[in-house]
RNA sequence: GCUGACAUGGCACAGGCGGUAGCGCACUUCAUUGGUAAUGAAGAGGUCACGGGUUCAAGUCCCGUUGUCAGCUCCA
């Protein structure tokens, strides 16, 4: 495909490539603007770029724009790709940009072109009757895109301020043929499939209800799972010199002003009035933590200290952000606050990332890091801020680790680092964090005796490997599909009866299987063996033992295994050496 | 919180134009005692999210509330 670049230059590039993908799909949002405005040509435009997946267009229609027009819109759209028009590329100055602009009476692109520089040249395209101010790049002609689909519509802010004005947002994706828009549907289908919500309903791990919405519930098999994940998690932090500590979940008034969350946070907080004090509900571990910390005078040779806590913490959250496990108002935090000396900020940085990264390596997930920098409504010095950013960056550089800055974005009380992990359609969810904290300790009025005998105050990180347990097992489900490895299943494995005439041997071999800690079950409801294969598969049971007759009189179980099928007949203590050998 | 859509037995779904609810799976009972993804039969389960309104009559139409979903904003 021939793409034309905003400068006019025309380069080359395919469909698969991501410079061919961005012009396919761009050029697909310019074609819908086009249906919009031939449809109803009172619409504004706003902007529409190519995302991750597909397109979007946001408007400002003066009517109720719904689903229900899709189809009249798709229609325009086909005609517009059969009209095949070309489209056309050319530069022209800010005055001019505005006056055609002004002739278009597009009040949205005119309020971009005013923050550009005057001296600012504008590129323009394009095809047929419609003409669009933007900075491309496009394919040719229209007729490339064979299959196309409006996926979904949705509101979203003008620019992204929930303060402006509210446009829909129409979604949507298209491909150079057919097949590869069926492939992609039935890919997004089978995503659907993963969606832990879904999964957590059908395996039975967790539940919300009406009457708490964001507080989920734990069922057996979910908090089976979550119990496994700490005690993972506690042995690793054992392993790495953490002390485990645990606060109240209610703190006054008093201490969360000392924290400076009364005053920066408090929109987010449960609070209550216990005895004419106000109470606070903890959205964070870090002051029980703090006043842990202060209770003994301290030492620089006890550095690094490493608290962990894993602390129940409840946030007030919009209720338009909840969904699923990810996103809650009540979660578990694995927390850790680390107190050191300035020189022991590297190296603790660099602990913390490879702890996080041993994590994530080890369930085969994928992440991206993100550095985020000092927000609008903060506290602390310019120069504390520069140190601590510093800081993190150079413990990522030293790691090799690649990572993206978002400016801002950053706690009130200091920079991170987080680790950010996809879920089953994609979306990433940040998980793992590291924080830098210079704040705290100052309000706190924390402090150490160092080598010189003095007071010194202590540097403080706060971080999370899982981030809330929560979140963690909604990707852990959607990454297995709720086909968990065998350490982490519910129940390992089932044990199937062929006929209730050998329950005798069937409960000698349970009674095995549980001595050494198998977690299993028997399924001895009077149904035939093909059921019970289907109903454990469906319960995505790593192994099952088939045991009826020729089992009981060989002393064996035959073995099938969730993924691989039947792995034919076998002594019970070879089993145990293959589940040993998986890690149980 | 904002925009839009949705809300029917445990689950997944039907219910053109308003005439007081259906199917499948699961569940219970009975029969069947079987060999690697669904044995057969019978039975029980719903004040159609909640609160108002329109109407002789509302699952169905209107308004509100709550919740869910998609996205925005925000965040672990």
């Amino acid at each position: 495909m021939k793409i034309k670049m905003k400068d006019g230059s025309i380069r080359e590039a395919d469909f698969k490539e991501e410079l061919g993908k961005n012009a396919f799909w761009h050029t697909t949002a310019h074609i819908l603007a086009q249906a919009i405005k031939r449809l109803y040509p009172d619409t504004k435009c706003a902007i529409g770029p190519s995302i991750k997946n597909g397109f979007y267009y946001d408007f400002d229609f003066h009517f109720h724009f719904s689903e229900e027009n899709f189809a009249e819109v798709e229609a325009e759209m086909k005609k517009i790709v059969n009209e095949n028009l070309q489209l056309k590329h050319f530069i022209v100055d800010h005055k001019k940009a505005i006056q055609i602009m002004e002739e278009k009476n597009e009040s949205y692109k005119i309020e971009l072109l005013n923050e550009l520089p005057k001296e600012e040249k504008i590129s323009f395209y394009q095809q047929g009757e419609y003409l669009e101010m933007c900075a491309g790049p496009h394919i040719a002609y229209t007729n490339a895109i064979k299959a196309f689909k409006l996926l979904s519509i949705a509101g979203a802010y003008w620019r992204g301020n929930e303060k402006n004005k509210m446009l829909t947002r129409i979604y949507g994706i298209s491909f150079p043929s057919k097949d590869l828009l069926e492939e992609y549907l039935n890919q997004l289908e089978e995503a659907k499939k993963r969606d832990h919500r879904k999964l957590g309903k059908e395996l039975g791990l967790f539940a919300l209800f009406e009457e708490g919405p964001g507080f989920p519930f734990f069922l057996p098999k979910g908090l089976l799972l979550k119990n496994l994940l700490i005690d993972y998690w506690r042995k690793l932090h054992i392993r790495e010199g953490y002390m485990e500590i645990s606060t109240p979940i209610m703190l006054n008034r008093q201490l969360w002003e000392t924290s400076g969350h009364w005053n920066y946070y408090k929109d987010k907080m449960y609070t209550t009035l216990i005895d004419e004090t106000d109470f606070a509900v903890k959205p964070m571990s870090c002051p029980g933590s703090m006043l842990v910390y202060k209770m003994e005078p301290h030492s620089y040779r006890e550095f690094p200290m490493r608290i962990s806590e894993l602390g129940l913490i409840h946030r007030n959250e919009k209720s338009g952000t909840l969904h699923g496990l990810m996103r809650v108002r009540c979660c578990t935090q694995d927390d850790a606050h680390i107190f050191m000396t300035p020189e022991q900020i590297q190296d603790e940085i660099k602990g913390v990332a490879h702890l996080i990264d041993e994590v994530y390596s080890n369930f085969g997930f994928h992440y991206h890091v993100e550095l985020s920098t000092r927000p609008e409504n903060s506290i602390g010095s310019d120069k504390d801020w520069e140190m601590a950013t510093n800081s993190l960056k150079n413990a990522l550089d030293d790691l090799k680790l690649p990572y993206i800055i978002n400016e801002g974005d950053g706690a009130f009380y200091g920079p991170k680092v987080d680790f950010h992990l996809e879920d089953s359609i994609g979306r990433t969810w940040q998980c793992g964090t590291i924080q830098l904290d210079f704040q705290l300790p100052q309000r706190f009025k924390a402090e150490y005796i160092g080598e010189d005998g003095n007071k010194h105050q202590p540097i403080m990180i706060h971080r999370v490997v899982f981030g809330s347990i929560e979140r963690f097992i909604g990707i852990l489900i959607e990454h297995f599909a709720g086909k968990f490895p065998l350490w982490l299943s519910p129940v390992q494995v089932k044990i199937l009866s062929i006929s209730d005439k050998y329950m005798n041997y069937i409960k000698e071999i349970e009674m095995t299987l549980k001595k050494e800690g198998i977690r299993c079950e028997v399924d001895e409801r009077a149904e035939k063996i093909g059921y019970k294969i289907r109903s454990a598969q469906l319960e995505k049971i790593p192994y099952m033992l088939i045991i009826g007759e020729k089992e009981a009189k060989t002393s064996c179980v035959s073995v099938r295994k969730r993924d691989d099928g039947d792995l034919g007949s076998m002594p019970i203590k070879q089993l145990l050496e293959i589940l040993q050998k998986e890690g149980i």
